[in-house]
DNA sequence: ACAACCACGTTAAACGTTGTAAACGACTCT
DNA sequence: AGAGTCGTTTACAACGTTTAACGTGGTTGT
C-alpha cells in the first residue's frame, strides 16, 4: 500500500541504505545520487513510517506536554506556542489533559505512551509528588510553572513571588489599602503568589486580614465569581483584589458587575497571565504578564537538549520575563 | 532498558506469544496462566511499545485533529471534548495546528505524520479544495463545520443557516431593524451563516443592507473589534449585531464599550459558539450554543467506525444539536 | 606506486510486536 | 487402544526502518 524505501531506491536505481542517507542527511552524497533519490521520493510521494523509526532508532520527535485542561486559555495559548516552538524544531507535541487531581499519577501510568515519547513537559497543577524521580519516568521531563524548588528536574517558570510581590503594589501604589487575594489554594501555585501578595503588603506596613485571603475551590471564572460574592459578603468589604490568575479575575469581575460596583473606582482588580479575554474584557484587566513564546521555546529547548543526552548536566532553573500590564482595571 | 514482552514471558515462564496473547485479551487462556502473566507485568511494570505495536498491526490508536490555531476558545474547547472522547474509546489525539492559509496543503503534506495516524478529524477555516480526496490522504477523515454540502467525506456541524436564521430572528423579535453582520468572509462559514442571516431578514420583510454586511480579515476579537469600528463610523449605525463566531461579538462588545454605547439598550449583540467567555463577559453574551460534547463524540465516532472498517458506506453528514442562549447582550 | 580518502553497494541483524499455522496435551467417542 | 476433537500454547516469519561490518572501485595527493 503504502510506498516504502525499497520501492524509493528501486526507482531510483539505488540501493535502500543509499535512500535512507539521503533522508538522514549523511555527509558524504554525491549531488547527483542526491538528486536522483530526492526525485523518486518525490514522486513517489514517499514518507518514513514513524513506527519503524523509531522503533529502530529508539526515538520519536514527539514530546508531551502534560497541563491540566487545554480548554483553560493559559494553557490553550501555553500549548500552542510549545506546539509552534516544538515544530520549528521538528518534532511534534502530544497534549495530554491531565484534568486535575491525578495528574501525576496518570502521567507517569499511561503517560509515557509506550515509550512513544521522547520527554515530557509537565505542568502539574497539585503539588507534584516530590518523590516523582527521573527513575519513574524514565524520560526527561521538563516541569513549567512553581514548584518547591531544589527540585531533579529542569524548570521554566516566572518568578511568581516577585511577579505576585509587583502586582500587589501596584494596587498599593494606586491608593488601595484593603486587598484581597484569590486563589490562595491547596496548590503550590498558590502558596508562592501568596508570599509575594504579603511580601508586599508589609513593604507597605499595610496589616494583613486573613479574611481577605480565599482559596476558592479551583482557578476557574466561577471560582472567582463565588470567591468575589464573599468577599462582598463581608463586613468591610476589599477595595482591590489580586486574583491568581486572570481566570479567576475575570469571574470576580462578573461578580462586581453583577452587584453594581465600579472597577477600578469601588474596587481595582488585578490578574496574572494575561489571557487574550483580559485584553478585551470590559473593563480590560491589568495582570502579569509572562511571555509566553519565550517560555515555550526554552522549555522545548531545554528538554530537547536532555533528550539529546546531556543527560548529565545538573538541572536547570530558567526564569520566565515578564511585565505588568496596568489596563483599566486598575487604571482610572 | 525498557522491559519488553520476552522480559515478562522469561519471567512468567510462557513464551512471548501468550503474554502478547493475554495483554490482547485473546480467549483462550487459563485463568492459570493469566494470573502468571500478569503478575509478570505487574511485577516488571511492563508497557507495551507502541511503535512496534502500530508498525507490525498497521494501527497506531493516535488519531489528529487539526484545527486553525488552538489558542482560539472555541477550539480549545473543542479540543478537550474530543480528546476525552477519544481518550474514553482508549484512543490518543495529536492536535495540529493548521495556522490558516496553507491548511489543507499542510494537513495532506506533513500532517499524515508518516502513517502514525489511523485518521483525521479535520476542521478547515479556508474553503477546503474540493479536489481533496480520499486518495490524497489515504486515511479515514471526517470534517467539521460548514462546507458545501455532497462532499465525499464524513461529516458533523450545525445547521449554520438555520441557526443564524434563529439569532437574526430573536434580534428582530427584540424589536431591532437595522441589523448588522460580521464575519461575512471568504470562508464558507462566512457564506453559510450570511445565508441564514439573510434569510431571517427576509422572512421579516426587512431591507438588506450591503453596507451592513462586514467581511474582516479574520475570525478574532480584534477583526470584531475593528468591524464594529467601522459600523459605528456609518451615516446610520445598526442596533442590532449578529457576529459570526463569539470571539468577533467580544471584539465588537469592546469597542461598544469604548465607544460609550450600552448594550443591549443602543445595541444588541448575538455571537456563535458559546465560548465560556461570553459567559462572563459584561454584559454576558447571547449566542447559538452548540452541543461541543454530542459534537465531540460523534466525530469521533464516526471516525473510527471509519476506520474499523467500515469504509465502503456512504459518507454520512450529522446535524450537532444546538440552542440560542439569550443573555444580557439582547435582553433588557 | 602507495596510501588515503570517497561514494556507494551488499548483506545481516536488529528494534518489539502480532498473525499464521502448527504443535501439544487432555479429553471424548467409538 | 486408536482416532478425532477441542482448548491452549508456541515457533516462526513478518512489519519498515536503521546500523554495522565489510567490500569495491574510483579519485586524489605524494
Amino acid at each position: 500500500m503504502a510506498t516504502r524505501l525499497s520501492d524509493v531506491a528501486a526507482r531510483a536505481g539505488v540501493s535502500v541504505k543509499t535512500v535512507s542517507n539521503v533522508i538522514n542527511d549523511y555527509p558524504h552524497i554525491t549531488a547527483r545520487t542526491r538528486a536522483k533519490v530526492e526525485a523518486a521520493i518525490a514522486a513517489l510521494d514517499y514518507r518514513p513510517n514513524v513506527s519503524a523509526r523509531s522503533l529502530r532508532k529508539g526515538r520519536s520527535d514527539f514530546i508531551a506536554l502534560a497541563i491540566p485542561e487545554m480548554a483553560s486559555p493559559y494553557f490553550a495559548e501555553l500549548g500552542a506556542e510549545i506546539s509552534r516552538a516544538a515544530k520549528r524544531r521538528g518534532i511534534t507535541v502530544l497534549i495530554d489533559q491531565t484534568e486535575g487531581g491525578a495528574a501525576a499519577e496518570k502521567l507517569v501510568l499511561d503517560g509515557m505512551r509506550g515509550q512513544l515519547i521522547d520527554g515530557i513537559i509537565f505542568s502539574p497543577i497539585t503539588t507534584v509528588p516530590a518523590k516523582l524521580t527521573v527513575a519513574d519516568t524514565g524520560k526527561p521531563l521538563v516541569l513549567l510553572g512553581e514548584r518547591p524548588a531544589g527540585g531533579q528536574f529542569d524548570r521554566v517558570a516566572v518568578d511568581s513571588v516577585q511577579a505576585s510581590c509587583d502586582a500587589t503594589t501596584h494596587l498599593i501604589s494606586i491608593g488601595r489599602r484593603r486587598i484581597a487575594a484569590i486563589g490562595v489554594g491547596g496548590t503550590s501555585t498558590g502558596a508562592v503568589r501568596r508570599k509575594g501578595y504579603r511580601k508586599a503588603l508589609k513593604a507597605a506596613g499595610l496589616p494583613h486580614d486573613p479574611a481577605l485571603e480565599l482559596a476558592g475551590t479551583g482557578y476557574h471564572r466561577e471560582d472567582g465569581a463565588a470567591s468575589m460574592r464573599e468577599l462582598l459578603a463581608l463586613p468591610e468589604p476589599p477595595d482591590a483584589i489580586f486574583c491568581f490568575n486572570d481566570l479567576l479575575a475575570l469571574g470576580a469581575l462578573r461578580t462586581l458587575a453583577d452587584a453594581g460596583l465600579r472597577v477600578p473606582d469601588d474596587v481595582a482588580v488585578v490578574g496574572f497571565d494575561d489571557i487574550e479575554d483580559g485584553r478585551y474584557h470590559s473593563p480590560t484587566l491589568s495582570t502579569i504578564s509572562p511571555d509566553k513564546a519565550w517560555l515555550a521555546d526554552n522549555a522545548v529547548a531545554l528538554l530537547l537538549d536532555r533528550i539529546a543526552g546531556n543527560g548529565e548536566a545538573a538541572h536547570r532553573d530558567l526564569t520566565v520575563p515578564y511585565t505588568l500590564q496596568i489596563r483599566e482595571s486598575t487604571a482610572g
